[in-house]
DNA sequence: TTGTATGCGTTATCAA
DNA sequence: TTGATAACGCATACAA
């Protein structure tokens, strides 16, 4: 079967293909005869413009490309749907191109762009911890959606959708102290992660130096290197080894409500329970941790809202030539099950 | 900032285009001392070919497409992940595209594959009951993976990877009414979907069928039109309506793990236990059934596995001229803390 | 072994 | 309002 081109329908009509080539992209300067004509014909012949070869013209691609690092963690599946209804909403190509834990975002994404031209970046999770001079050489648009970045980066050169994790991690170990408790875990990812992990760890810190409770490093577990960190399976791991630690401990807290169900399967297994013997709470507030059982208390990011404005900011730098701009949005702190009141 | 070409890199090292072309492309006619010495410049310049104008050439684009009915389906995301690394390995684009579930997706193949060029299409999630001819119109190769399709269609013209439904479904039953069950309620999809879902009801019935045990209608409960039927919130809903039907019952099985999840959430707001109340029962086998409290007992698909079928199956059709073939896999029961026995 | 010229399917420029 | 023609960046047949 002959692919079916350009000129097979200038031809059929008659015309030059420059003059089907205006048919189809709405050109001024064109009657509505022949217009008409022509779109008949494109109609009947069943044709589709090869947007490769489109592309080619353009230089520049109508693709939008996700990087994406654990593209396992269910956090970020909401947010995908998003970006892949917008993009494609919008006429766009979406791209979604999953990146190892331990290759570098901004390599591939230098690779992407000029391989495929891209319009613009969505970067999604990772530990994003790079300088200016590198963030610079991203030529095209980009977003960092739920990716905390260093202060001391200029914040004109790059634009970001995120919750103020430090201030979001206060309030759910101050919620935590509210209750009574005093020794609190916390499990994190791996001690290199200063993004996500690492501001959660200090909202923690926080929460505990204002109020003058020590802390107690041996409460703070992170995750062993090469494991992929916010997984209900680490989760567990992380609370099995803290329950044989027999360090004390009244109240869990997990940096992503994956790793917390984790955490509440190996201290159910333990025979203690949630939140009698242990109050437990997790971070992200996806769909499980309310259907749960106990469920779970946790900071709810509004995800959907925060993948809408992550792709209307970069539609706004791609389209509007806006500025870089940064969205910090509001978590919820979501009183659940599984905290209790602790009676010293 | 100018985009450097293979024409720049050929006026650089003193050289025509082809021979850059060629050096590039590991072609046998070239010396390796020219090769090396463009391979050079080309790393210095940090030159990437244009993959569009590259496309453009091969008539065929070396892309796959997945199309994905359902993206926000937990189920899918650890194929999504193993199709994205296998498509990745073999130097393929992935392309991921949703298709609205009130979608046809075979327009959308037909439509990708003129527009994009498509070396292949994977198809996931989705009631897929088209017939011969309609299945004929797709001329690149593809896989059904995780779709069962009616039997009547010609297995010559298609390829598939999934585990037999209806055996599954009523291994499922069958423990259940090992159990001493025989009130089984069970929450499905829409009644139009009979592809996963229409299935498993027959292997529910199945199982009752051969204990003589009558079926009860009201206990089969189907989703209500325009909703997302494989959710946590949809399985709680219908378990809702069925505990105020006052229907009476003792065991519940959902055509998936999320449902099935939701109808716990039901079941323990209502003040009733699992299993002592009620013994519940999935199907696929998600990670959070295990870790769910009580840990659910399910039919577990081998996710990881089929994915890799399935692309296996994909590349053998496109790289080795293979004939399609279809794969069944073997669910696995697992039976875990969520039933109990019945004591009559 | 290498270089030149042509074409892939479009869009854009220019002249008609 | 149209049509011929030159790009876009690359691969390749063919000539050297």
């Amino acid at each position: 079967m002959k692919t079916i081109t350009i000129k097979d329908i200038a031809k059929e009509c008659g015309v030059g293909v420059s003059t089907v080539s205006r048919a189809i992209n709405n050109h001024p300067d064109i009657s509505d005869e022949t217009k008409e004509r022509i779109m008949k014909v494109i109609r009947e012949n069943n044709f589709t413009p090869n947007s490769t070869a489109r592309n080619l013209k353009f230089t520049q691609t109508k693709t939008i490309a996700v990087l994406i690092k654990g593209i396992e963690n269910p956090f970020f599946q909401k947010m995908l749907k998003v970006f892949e209804e917008e993009i494609q909403n919008k006429k766009y190509t979406f791209l979604l191109h999953r990146v190892d834990s331990n290759q570098d975002e901004l390599e591939v994404a230098l690779q992407l762009i000029k391989e495929r031209k891209l319009k613009g970046i969505i970067f999604l999770g990772g530990c994003f911890s790079h300088d200016e001079k590198r963030l610079k050489q991203i030529t095209v648009p980009f977003v960092l959606s739920t990716i905390s970045i260093f202060d001391g980066v200029d914040k004109n050169i790059y634009s970001s959708v995120s919750v103020d994790d430090i201030k979001e991690s206060k309030k759910a170990v101050d919620c935590l102290c509210d209750y009574g408790h005093e020794k609190i875990a916390i499990l994190a990812a791996q001690p290199w992660d200063t993004s996500i992990s690492g501001l959660r760890i200090e909202g923690y810190k926080r929460a505990l130096a204002e109020r003058n409770i020590p802390i107690n490093k041996n409460l703070i577990r992170y995750t062993l290197e090469e494991v992929n960190a916010f997984t209900m399976e680490n989760g567990y791991k992380l609370m099995k080894e803290l329950l044989e630690s027999e360090e004390e401990f009244t109240a869990v807290y997990a940096v992503s409500d994956s790793m917390v169900i984790g955490a509440g399967k190996a201290i159910l297994e333990s025979g203690k329970k949630i939140p009698e013997d242990y109050s437990i709470m997790g971070f992200d507030g996806l769909d499980i941790s309310y259907y749960y059982n106990p469920s779970i208390s946790t900071i709810r990011q509004p995800v959907e809202d925060m993948a809408k404005e992550t792709s209307e900011i970069l539609f706004n730098l791609i389209e509007n030539n806006a500025y870089n701009s940064h969205k910090i949005f509001e978590g919820e702190l979501l009183v659940r099950q599984s905290i209790a009141r602790l009676n010293k």
